[in-house]
DNA sequence: CAGGTCGTAA
DNA sequence: TGCCCTACGACCTG
């Protein structure tokens, strides 16, 4: 069952009845006037596990639908959160305990053999029945704890007596109304029927066994970790530097993770350049013990330890980077590691040191493990790092909690529930990220390229219409206009020869997979300091691995596939104010205020689009994750003055013709390839594909080279043979059959690697 | 440091 | 709809 919500954001109580909604469902699109949520089991998961209460639920929506909400609605709510968010992990003293509020839950979780026999007896309970006692103590209250950063943290300082978080003493009744209260907005102990807590231990070696179970008895398990009581694992003494005071957003997604004292296991999304990292870092100096930090790629660890020894007092002694070129470890018994979770997942061929080190992440109980871009964390390798290393709390971050596959809701019981979720426009009406103007240009073909598209095959396709002379115009026009009002300008292409093609063209330079490191630096030294160098070119290189510098203005001309994640993360990773805003005290806004031009925008977002082709399909399909965030692409069909450019590149139908020949050249040179010298077997090269596997009409297939290479998947590129290393190759193809299915993509890869480059 | 191998996203 | 392309990164070895 899922359940749409439809909130009219003009109404009066629309940003009170958001938190609220963000807290029960699942922001499905929020444009400008209405905004869609849908209520779902997960989402309902995530409500309880930030200690919402079924009755608080339905009255709240009550009273904010216009109509009565039906009963089958209601019905579903009380089901879903009757077992869900009902039953913790708890790690306490190092041992872990199964607890709730409700002791007959428990009993019916002992009914299970798995769990039973999970069970740890202490001395005192071995006689009597199994069901009749469990460890009682006083439900967790946030009570005195701190959350560095925050208001309460400075009160605590400035007054020298700790106040209660957050609502302290200037908040009076009157200030606080129902949602916020429900939502746990200003109040954080959300009442519960029953304030004690009931538990009973289980066998630490089983914890995976029992969570399993759980998960299938639809009771999921919720993490916990009480670490102001965990006294065997050593204190980690790290603080965020006293001046360091986080946002309001920040703090409210740390208030969902620390509400009742302890900290939750879940996912916080906020995106890119709202902060996620000192959100993490915070959350680390709140918890005070030993911390994992896994990361993407290693110039974001080199990042994470960077922002560490900005935001907190951490000493360079107590935290060490893990990656394939540094392999350090912290002094003390305390500290923080920061490494890939390649480095961490990798099943293959390990360094001696890299062995070593891995003993160490594996062998200790880790306080806290922060799992940056949790988005990838369901890729089947990545997801071990939530088995191999112990972590009594995870936290993971991200922008954009899509994946184009069906992974996603995983996270659930792999990390924890959502605990919070950032709506973009409103951090981009506060200001705390840039306020973007989206576009999307429709570059008519020019009738020859047209022609010449329609006659390929997709693949040379997708070359037409990135080579498209008006797309280049309309690129060239873009840029033009954009470093005249003074912005720095990325133009993104995800296809190289698109991206060389204009940045030469258009006298740009450019980076991409390919380029080394020094030349990256460079480039992107000139785009941050020369006041000459306004534009520079990049693949997706830019997605994730460089340190993006700022821009005001983005391009796309190639985007042929439909990453809606892609799409936001460019967007997200330039349009972010942060080092603007997020200043010690908030008090040095430093950076350069940005112009905003009449209609208020102070960031720009193109995409380039052939009209016509499927292009336009990918492009809406990428769209739409910003569409849902609330953001409006407006179409243009005609640049006005882009004729007037005086310099304008391919104006004339000659230069178009020879770009075309061009283009086609570069695919012939591939088409040619993959023909020559299969040509005396008939034109099977470059035909066929991988569904003809094992198909009787292969002829060629008694010839060994022939149906070796046709297995490996190389039959595409036939030139194979003609190629310098293909003896090397065709050892190595000699070996098992299996190896050879799994060998197929790189293969093929490397095959039109050494042709590209050999030629 | 190049090249091999594996993994990821889409 | 399902699968593939591609481009790219991290790690390890010699």
């Amino acid at each position: 069952m899922m359940v749409h919500i439809i909130l009219e954001a003009f109404s009066p109580i629309a940003e009170q009845a958001q938190d609220f909604l963000v807290a029960i469902s699942e922001p499905v699109s929020r444009p400008a006037f209405i905004h869609e949520y849908k209520l779902t089991s997960y989402s309902l998961y995530a409500a309880v596990s930030v200690g919402l209460q079924t009755e608080d639920i339905i009255a709240v929506l009550n009273r904010l639908s216009k109509v009565p909400v039906p009963e089958s609605i209601i019905n579903f709510i009380r089901e879903r959160t009757l077992s869900y968010g009902k039953v913790k992990l708890v790690l306490k003293h190092n041992k872990y305990f199964v607890e709730s509020n409700h002791p007959d839950t428990l009993q019916l979780l002992l009914k299970d053999k798995i769990i039973r026999e999970a069970r740890v007896v202490s001395r005192q309970t071995d006689n009597s029945i199994w069901a009749a006692t469990f460890t009682t103590s006083k439900a967790p209250v946030k009570g005195n704890l701190v959350i560095p950063g925050t208001k309460d943290a400075e009160k605590k300082k400035d007054e020298g007596v700790t106040s209660r978080w957050p609502g302290g003493s200037g908040t009076t009744p009157s200030d606080t109304d129902l949602f916020t209260s429900i939502t746990g907005m200003d109040n954080d102990d959300i009442e519960e029927d029953d304030d004690n807590v009931h538990a009973f231990e289980i066998d630490d070696a089983k914890i995976d066994d029992v969570k399993k179970r759980c998960n299938e008895l639809e009771y999921p398990m919720l993490e916990e970790y009480d670490f102001r009581n965990d006294t065997i694992n050593a204190n980690l003494d790290i603080d965020l530097k006293p001046a360091t005071v986080i946002r309001p957003y920040q703090e409210t997604s740390l208030s969902k993770m620390f509400g009742n004292g302890r900290a939750r296991s879940g996912i916080i999304v906020l995106p890119c350049g709202a902060g996620k990292t000192l959100v993490g870092i915070t959350a680390a100096c709140t918890i005070k013990k030993s911390c994992l930090v896994l990361c993407t790629s290693s110039v974001s660890v080199m990042q994470w330890k960077q922002q560490f020894m900005q935001w907190s007092n951490v000493t360079d002694r107590q935290i060490a980077i893990f990656t394939a070129d540094q392999k350090e470890r912290f002094a003390g018994d305390s500290g923080i590691v920061v490494s890939t979770y390649s480095m961490v997942a990798n099943t293959h061929n390990r360094s001696h040191e890299s062995k070593k080190m891995m003993e160490f992440l594996t062998s200790r109980e880790w306080g806290f493990i922060l799992l940056d871009e949790v988005h990838v964390v369901p890729a089947a390798m990545f997801r071990r790092v939530v088995t191999t290393i112990k972590a009594h709390s995870k936290l993971g971050l991200t922008a954009t909690l899509v994946r184009e596959d069906d992974k996603i809701a995983d996270l659930n019981y792999m990390i924890g529930p959502k605990l919070y979720e950032a709506n973009w426009m409103d951090l981009a009406a506060k200001g705390h990220i840039a306020n973007v103007q989206c576009a999307e240009v429709w570059c008519p073909m020019t009738p020859e390229f047209y022609r010449e598209y329609l006659r390929e095959q997709s693949r040379k396709r997708m070359l037409l219409y990135c080579m498209n002379p008006r797309k280049f115009q309309a690129c060239q026009f873009l840029i033009k206009f954009h470093e005249a009002r003074g912005d720095k300008i990325i133009v993104f292409s995800d296809n190289v020869y698109a991206l060389e093609a204009y940045a030469k063209k258009l006298g740009k330079p450019y980076i991409h997979g390919g380029t080394g490191q020094v030349e990256r630096m460079r480039v992107l030294q000139w785009f941050q300091h020369d006041p000459n160098v306004n534009t520079i070119f990049l693949s997706k290189v830019g997605d994730t691995s460089i340190d993006l510098p700022e821009a005001t203005c983005l391009i796309q001309i190639s985007s042929h596939f439909g990453s809606r994640r892609q799409e936001a993360q460019r967007l997200g990773r330039n349009s972010n104010c942060d080092r603007c805003h997020q200043t010690k005290l908030g008090a040095g806004r430093i950076l350069r205020a940005k112009r905003r031009n009449d209609e208020g925008f102070n960031a720009f977002f193109y995409s380039l689009v052939s009209k016509d082709t499927q292009e336009m399909f990918y492009s809406t399909k990428r769209q739409q994750f910003l569409i849902d965030q609330g953001y409006a692409f407006k179409v243009i069909t005609h640049l006005d003055g882009l004729e007037d450019l005086e310099d304008l590149v391919y104006k004339t139908k000659d230069e178009q013709i020879e770009l075309i020949s061009s283009v086609l050249l570069a695919n012939e040179s591939e088409a040619e390839l993959g023909t020559d010298i299969r040509g005396s077997e008939g034109d099977l090269a470059g035909t066929i594909t991988s569904k003809d596997f094992g198909v009787a009409k292969f002829p060629g297939a008694q010839r060994t080279t022939g149906s070796l290479t046709a297995l490996s998947g190389a039959q595409h590129m036939s030139y194979v043979e003609q190629n310098k290393s293909a003896n090397k190759k065709l050892a190595r193809e000699a070996a098992p059959r299996h190896k050879l299915f799994s060998k197929r993509d790189r293969d093929k890869a490397a095959a039109r690697k050494e042709a590209r480059t050999g030629w």
